[in-house]
DNA sequence: TAAACAAATGCAATCGTTTGCGCAATTCGT
DNA sequence: ACGAATTGCGCAAACGATTGCATTTGTTTA
């Protein structure tokens, strides 16, 4: 691991020296008037400048290449701050180009952390900021507007470069994010977007994804289709379910109103798929908004005797974890959070770096992907 | 929501006053010298001083509730301030106080973030950060040496106050860990341990989590129990490994090592278990070191047409999502992630805080909970 | 030989806050 | 009414880096 600190090094000047991990330098001093015997600390421009004998602007400008420096004193400055593992303090370059230079924050608010769509996004998010030099922030709304708004708050303060975010459930008002915007700090949507402000966001494709599973149902044989929906006060809701009904529309089909539920999480549908399969003419396919109903509707039909593809067929959303656990293993829309974070933090970037104009909201959609398990037969 | 910025600033005044984002404010100035539009920028201690007619001190003081100054300024100084929404340069301040008080982000390394456990640790880490005050920047090492050591180097660079990790897989030497603790950054482990480190650590009970759950297996009646571990490097693999054997002592049986595999995912669980079902004395049980592995071993052994848990019984360990999707319900040790997140931030806080002394490494073990489901019979 | 020039370095202000110290103005005690 | 104590406030130096400008050298040119 020698060779790395070097090939960081080798690197930049611009970016600055690493602390070679690998090597015992005498990264710790010991303060000069002793008080406190933990208080350790790291070397500055400063200690560099006395100990060469030379100003701290001499220093500064050695360290960042400048010509205007010979070429000897310069080498030693440089040598000396390398062996010394000198590394600059971010806070007090950040102080000074606080009004042209960003910080290299990006703050990210999810609504919940244990969840596999959301983990997905940040593991996007995570790899394309740090790959691109940034770090991140992440908070957690817990679904609760008062909270997204503290944690706005603190984000403005902890002076992050931009912040990505998911609306919490309850968040009807936006002037917190208006706020942000006015302060300068760009913002990037995902997953639930904030249908008030036209701002920049990454989404899935919910529309073409559900068309196609449905698509697929009614290919392999299913006649009636159920759907079981999130609140349609949620855009992703409202276009799987467009979905859903421009599929049946296309194959000539038509909606039957009784078929369609308002069910989002596996407790309700282990409650509503019973009474579902007693009506009339009961369902031979289920459409689910995401994985965790779809299992729950699996484990009911499973319960109640019916062969599952043969006799009912499901789909689910995400293709998280579930997915290839249950028995049969889900057919089940691919919702790539991985990818859907990496778009954003990709417009975040650009927005703050000034390649993507901040005037102009920069929407993106991904794609999905159908992935055809157990739960439907094959064509 | 305005008697929720109200409440914040009653709240404190050394925390300071927040953005009421619910409000229109002045928050956004435009620059003196006009050059570039876009440049949004927000109040400074000065803008007040000059708008009052007093000096910069006398604002700080103002602001911080000092008793030096006389109560009518004080309180017009904190209106002016509450009412144009000033709020504090935490860059600045950091600056000023580097030398004394740390940073309020706690830096934490995860080796994966797609993962339940991990998921969970750091929804309890960030739980009891934002709760005391303190925000989190996330990064993941993807089992990666080199990168953990740069992860390392970055968030000592960006002034974390203290770092929670879970060591990366191939993570052999402990330098990087060491020039933290050096550099006063303190270091609280959990999951995967470094061993040759004497670091604060928060770890579950993995050999009392086993012990108990191979106990229970024999009390439903197993007697032949397989054990599925993880590599013996790794310190929690040999707790479990332990608890295991101990189990089985306790009862008065004997360790059959054709039983005990090494096998920690759902591919190595699925190539193996055929082969282990076909030998001369078939186990009646499984013990395995994830649920990830358990599932594996379930699939199969449905497959093969055994009926569970009549005929075989499945222990896993960990209690995620996967856990309640299988049929019938997996049997597991409940790991607790969220508790093990919260306890590692509360020694961090309390070692950066100086509750807790630095020289002393505090160790938690955090108690698991076996949750018997559907994969083993009840007693 | 003095003026002009280039190269190498230092001075000092700046970013936004905090804080020890000192200076005025007021109030107090005698 | 005069020195002492108190009160209220400002000056200026930090914190660690950057950078325009001035200064010091040494070299070249007229």
């Amino acid at each position: 691991m020698q060779s790395f600190a070097q090939f960081v090094f080798s690197l930049y000047l611009r970016t600055w020296f690493p602390i070679s991990m690998t090597q015992h330098p005498t990264l710790v001093r010991v303060k000069k008037n002793v008080i406190n015997m933990d208080d350790k600390q790291h070397m500055t421009m400063k200690d560099i400048a006395r100990e060469l004998g030379v100003s701290v602007a001499t220093v500064s400008r050695a360290l960042s290449d400048s010509p205007s420096i010979s070429r000897e004193r310069r080498q030693a400055i440089q040598q000396y701050a390398r062996e010394h593992n000198y590394f600059p303090n971010v806070i007090a370059e950040q102080l000074r180009h606080s009004r042209r230079n960003p910080s290299r924050a990006i703050g990210v608010i999810v609504p919940e952390l244990v969840h596999y769509y959301f983990s997905s996004i940040l593991d996007g998010i995570e790899s394309e900021a740090s790959a691109r030099g940034y770090h991140i922030i992440v908070a957690k709304s817990n679904e609760s507007y008062e909270r997204e708004v503290r944690i706005c708050e603190s984000m403005l303060k902890n002076k992050v470069c931009g912040i990505i975010v998911s609306q919490a459930k309850d968040t009807e008002r936006y002037d917190h994010f208006m706020h942000l915007e006015a302060a300068g700090v760009p913002l990037v949507f995902y997953d639930r977007i904030c249908p008030a402000l036209n701002a920049s966001r990454v989404v899935v494709d919910d529309y073409m994804g559900t068309m196609n599973a449905v698509s697929h149902l009614i290919e392999t044989g299913c006649r009636r289709i159920a759907f079981y929906g999130a609140p349609m006060s949620m855009v992703i809701a409202k276009n799987r379910f467009n979905g859903y009904r421009d599929a049946l529309y296309k194959k000539g089909l038509t909606l039957d109103e009784s078929l369609v539920r308002i069910c989002d999480n596996r407790a309700d549908a282990e409650r509503i798929t019973p009474t579902m399969m007693q009506i009339e003419n009961p369902p031979d396919a289920f459409f689910a908004v995401n994985d965790e109903t779809a299992i729950g509707i699996l484990s009911v039909v499973k319960r109640l005797g019916y062969s599952v593809p043969d006799e009912v067929s499901i789909c689910g959303f995400t293709n998280g974890f579930r997915a290839t656990v249950c028995d049969p293993m889900l057919t089940t829309v691919e919702q790539r959070g991985s990818q859907v974070g990496k778009e954003a933090a990709d417009i975040l970037i650009g927005l703050v770096e000034g390649t993507l104009p901040r005037d102009r909201a920069e929407k993106r959609i991904v794609k999905t992907r159908l992935v055809v398990r157990g739960t439907t037969r094959h064509p």
